[in-house]
DNA sequence: AGCTCATGTCAACGGCCGTAGACATATCAT
DNA sequence: ATGATATGTCTACGGCCGTTGACATGAGCT
């Protein structure tokens, strides 16, 4: 038989990879319904039908890219600025370049009210959580906020606002930086 | 002669301070112009006549924080971080409260596509340079992005995710946790 | 007082949005 | 082949938006 023509599961699928795209790229007000329709081939009311509204749909394009779960259990704490350090530079490895998108994805729409809920409760429990739980030492919950507030500066000026001197700069450079910064977010803060 | 009635030069700065602090809680997008009109308790055609358009508007407000200088020049670079550092807890210095704001307001609306041009222009010229221009040693450009983008990473966390673990911080480990961040973000990169 | 012009109001336009319900069509089981 | 059902389309609604031009009303001058 020739290739089903009318495939639920699949158009489902292509619709929510579809609205993955477009959220990576603009924010959640600026994302209608009818673009991502319009990318798939099919009709808007079709979101209705198989996400409910559009902010089950948000939510469900926060949700693909928890799959891929956060940091390996056996990366020890002296690695982990390395792995967030590679989240902004590396491009290929499929887990990292999973988790920086969900990241940018929450950025993007961080300032957004009908997102804002539905992209803290996605933080908290896929990203923030899990980074602290691999912390040893004081306030974990602080210092993994912290590290995780390094990605985003650093995305927002980069990526969002196209800022020259970061978007232009040299990968290893980058990289560094990324380190360093990391490091002093991981740092245990003695009261001094 | 009782205080006038109308007076275009007062409304239009009173429709400016709404603006602004309407910009200060929610996105580009998100700010009705009908909301900053009924602030003042004026008819919302009134924003197209003073101001020419939303986009304008919106220039205008950012010009706003212009006002008071980038640090004064007798700041030397040691006292740098220290002064960012105290951009997201001090309240009560004017200038600074009002260079934090400026920021915010650039944060919230960087993903809006209206009111991208015009952010980055304002934080190249406004910002960026007055920053790099104190700052001795090699590249001074992207430290002075990476300085920033710690004001805005936090600030991402701590005020538009309102993300527990740093909104709910104490101040001094706050300001502490900012200053080793930005230490981080100016230190020469020595190419190791 | 009356004239004039700046100042502010009103009504409405066109456009885009998310959502809903009636309708069409392809697929599968019988 | 025929009916049943899953799948997708069409139309349209109500709502909010920024912007515009015609209109009202106040203030200040002579």
């Amino acid at each position: 038989m020739p290739p089903r023509v009318k495939n639920a599961a699949a158009t489902r699928e292509a619709m929510l990879a579809a609205a993955r795209q477009r959220f990576l790229q603009e924010s959640y007000e600026n994302v209608g319904l009818r673009d991502i329709a319009r990318d798939v081939g099919v009709d808007v009311a079709l979101v209705g039908r198989y996400f409910g509204s559009k902010e089950e749909l948000f939510k469900e394009v926060l949700r693909v890219g928890k799959k891929a779960d956060w940091l390996d259990p056996t990366v020890t704490s002296v690695e982990l600025p390395a792995y967030l350090a590679s989240l902004s530079t590396e491009e290929d490895d499929a887990d990292r370049r999973q988790h920086a998108e969900g990241l940018l994805i929450m950025l993007r729409s961080a300032s957004s009210p009908k997102a804002a809920e539905i992209i803290r409760e996605a933080l908290r429990e896929s990203v923030l959580e899990p980074i602290a739980r691999l912390l040893p030492g004081k306030d974990p919950e602080i210092r993994s906020s912290l590290a995780l507030s390094v990605f985003f500066g650093t995305t927002v000026l980069r990526t969002i606002m196209a800022v020259g001197p970061l978007s232009g700069c040299d990968t290893n450079a980058m990289r560094r930086s990324m380190q360093r910064l990391l490091d002093a977010a991981l740092t245990e803060d003695t009261g001094a």
